[in-house]
DNA sequence: TATTTTTCATAACGATCGTTCCGAATATCT
DNA sequence: AGATATTCGGAACGATCGTTATGAAAAATA
């Protein structure tokens, strides 16, 4: 087949057969239920309809995949955080959204249990140590942000100055990571919602 | 070499070439450090000073050793737990010294970071699934644990009757299970603390 | 139509997984 | 001493791991 229309001109060979976005929509679930070493090839290239040659041409390969459907989740499933982070509200009231938003998402029926990011690869094999530290990172930049956003809340005024922002960012973390285990083991919305409202009465006078 | 003492009589065959608690003590080491699927029967073997067929002939097989491994970290490690849990303190106390000691136990130099039940095999392949149901029901009975400690106080009026006790105890529990994350994420003993005491401060009235 | 380029499916690779088998070693019992 | 019982080290098992090699398929180009 002859394509005339030059903005849309193919490459010279074949043409890949499989829609790449939808692959590595793929990948993520798997990964997302699995974690990372759990999740083997034969799975992977099952859930994604393409072959092991097609996936290393695509993506490079398992580890590099995985990093990969790390960006998609956080640009995905998990784009409900920044926008909360973002949003003009009282700094108390953004992570009470955030927590009940958490609730809501680790807990759907229609994905994966739990948080991709937030309490995956705690332990691994010395070979996957490289992702392990990757997910390690990005945790560590989530703690960042709500850093940020708290800091924010004392330039604005809605937080006392005194505020260990350092400490209650933490915190706030610690709560995220555990609501993720607790969805993963199974426990109910409602359940986790309540979780939430009683980490929210730690928040400073 | 014959044994003529009848209280210590050594049964029929070829006695056992190794103390089997420590055997156990070592593989418990590796499982808590690794994960169940993540530590190899290689590693195990090498780490025990036992071969494969002395592993099952002591043991029962991998997934076996875990349980009794998991048996002995509970009796061993975490048995800190308990005696604060049983101690005749005000509930508030009892559970401000819990996390307290939660944060010294999950970052000591000379153990494995984090706890062996907290998060651990939050995800596993489907071959798994006995060990990590097994796992999660563990933390279920945790929860249960911090409930029936919460009532107790109720029942001596040192917490408010119209206190729920499950959610409270489901989010102390949550703070510990964030806490592991943290602690295997190489969070400091101190950073540690300070998200216990930001804990406490959810506490009821 | 022949050539070139890229992707694809399949099979095969070496490594490692958990497990089992086997003969030697080491003890007690007859 | 010989028979019996148990444990040992180590090899071997089939299965599965992630990865790579091979050649056919499918497109544009000459």
């Amino acid at each position: 087949m002859k394509n005339i229309d030059p903005t849309t001109r193919r490459p010279r060979g074949r043409p890949p057969g499989f829609d790449r976005e939808l692959a590595l929509d793929k990948a993520m679930r798997l990964f997302w239920d699995r974690g990372y070493e759990a999740a083997s090839m034969d799975e992977l290239t099952a859930a994604m309809g393409i072959s092991p040659s097609s996936l290393y041409g695509a993506f490079g390969g398992k580890a590099q995949l995985y990093e990969q459907a790390l960006d998609r989740y956080v640009a995905g499933p998990g784009a409900y955080v920044e926008p909360i982070l973002a949003a003009d509200l009282p700094t108390r009231d953004a992570f009470q959204r955030l927590l009940e938003a958490a609730a809501f998402e680790l807990t759907r029926a229609d994905q994966p249990r739990g948080c991709m990011v937030a309490a995956a690869e705690t332990q691994c094999s010395p070979s996957a140590e490289g992702v392990r530290a990757a997910v390690a990172e990005r945790r560590l930049q989530a703690i960042r942000a709500y850093e940020d956003r708290l800091r924010r809340g004392v330039a604005a005024g809605d937080l006392a100055g005194g505020v260990d922002v350092g400490a209650l960012a933490r915190f706030l973390m610690t709560v995220q990571q555990g609501l993720s285990v607790q969805a993963r083991d199974g426990a109910s919305r409602e359940e986790l919602l309540a979780v939430g409202r009683t980490a929210m009465r730690a928040w400073p006078s």
